[in-house]
DNA sequence: GAAAAAGTGTGATCCAGATCACATCCATTT
DNA sequence: AAATGGATGTGATCTGGATCACACTTTTTC
């Protein structure tokens, strides 16, 4: 159940047994089975989820009720509305399983701990949220200056996988289109190109 | 010329003095006069920098010649490229000076051995990066579903003095619009609201 | 203090992408 | 295997904001 995060966690710290095996008793294990939530908006975000198998989405719903999707949730990554767990003001997020997922939770409580008691989680998590920041600022700068066509071509790149393993429709949503939108755009790109 | 800083810090870290002390023997002060650069796109971005007074932008240049903001660094904030810093990659971003500024400069070889002597710091900076990345994802999910007219009443709420000292062409680029369609939406709020 | 440069306003026109409206296709479920 | 609902394709039309063009104003610079 822990060998992934272990794996990624040691890709980006040193860490001794005895710190990863204090680490693992703060997390919950968890099976999110397809379609099913981890969040929803309005709730408190109690848990900053790391996925271990499987595949979720994190995503908003506007006042039309469109869907715009912050995060796809890839094995090895993690996912959860910061802002709202570290306030515990109700989040604008929802989380949702687009594949039947195995995830390891933990809550801010045992955040906190892990903070204080292993300075080198401290730094995993700094180095984490850092290239979060860098990607995210990148993703914005990119919907500013390219067009919808260069935004998919970055994901199909970034993201080999993703367009086999959800609806084109939340690949639209992701890219900032509607699904038409990315639609007309993937027929073009057969016959043009 | 390091009381703002100090001040800073102190908001959300507990520091002793002669952690702050040693902390001010790695930052270099710097006077940026007025439509200086700080950093032009193409090379390496040496220093993550900290503004005691003044205020710069960050920016990039795209394809067409047109410049996107990606963030007015006032006092107290941070500005600099995070992936160009950290890797050594020649920076997308340039950074100037909009006022006379004083400047707090850390090399990357400096801010490593901050963060390796004074813990606190490494909280600091996660910290920092981590309300970066909340309001990061929100300006992105902003741009994804919301009007440019929201995008620019939601800046003058978060910033209100910021209309008053940068160019109106400077906060459309932030917004994400043309300098012309920024002028329309504001004769527009004159006459009907 | 004259000239140059930077900034703003506003009209005319254009276009990428949204919206609306159906048709079709595919995967579950029963 | 029929039925139901999710997903996709595609036409017709609309629209927010871009682009181009030029006038005017304010600030810098020498």
């Amino acid at each position: 159940m822990f060998e992934f995060l272990h794996q990624k966690v040691n890709e980006t710290i040193k860490i001794t047994n005895e710190e990863f095996e204090f680490a693992k008793t703060l997390f919950i294990p968890k099976k999110l089975r397809k379609k099913r939530f981890l969040l929803q908006d309005g709730d408190v975000c109690l848990y900053t989820t790391f996925v271990e198998r499987g595949l979720l989405r994190s995503f908003t719903i506007d006042d039309k009720g469109n869907e715009h999707i912050l995060q796809f949730g890839l094995q090895g990554w993690w996912v959860g509305d910061l802002y709202s767990f570290l306030t515990e003001e109700p989040s604008e997020y929802n989380i949702e399983a687009l594949e039947d997922s195995e995830l390891l939770l933990i809550t801010k409580s045992s955040w906190d701990l892990l903070l204080d008691e292993v300075p080198a989680f401290e730094r995993y998590f700094r180095t984490l949220i850092q290239n979060n920041l860098i990607a995210t600022q990148r993703r914005l700068m990119g919907t500013m200056s390219t067009t919808a066509e260069e935004r998919y071509h970055k994901l199909l790149r970034d993201f080999p996988d993703i367009s086999q393993r959800v609806p084109q429709h939340m690949i639209a949503s992701y890219i900032g289109v509607t699904r038409e939108t990315l639609s007309r755009l993937r027929s073009q790109m057969v016959s043009g190109n």
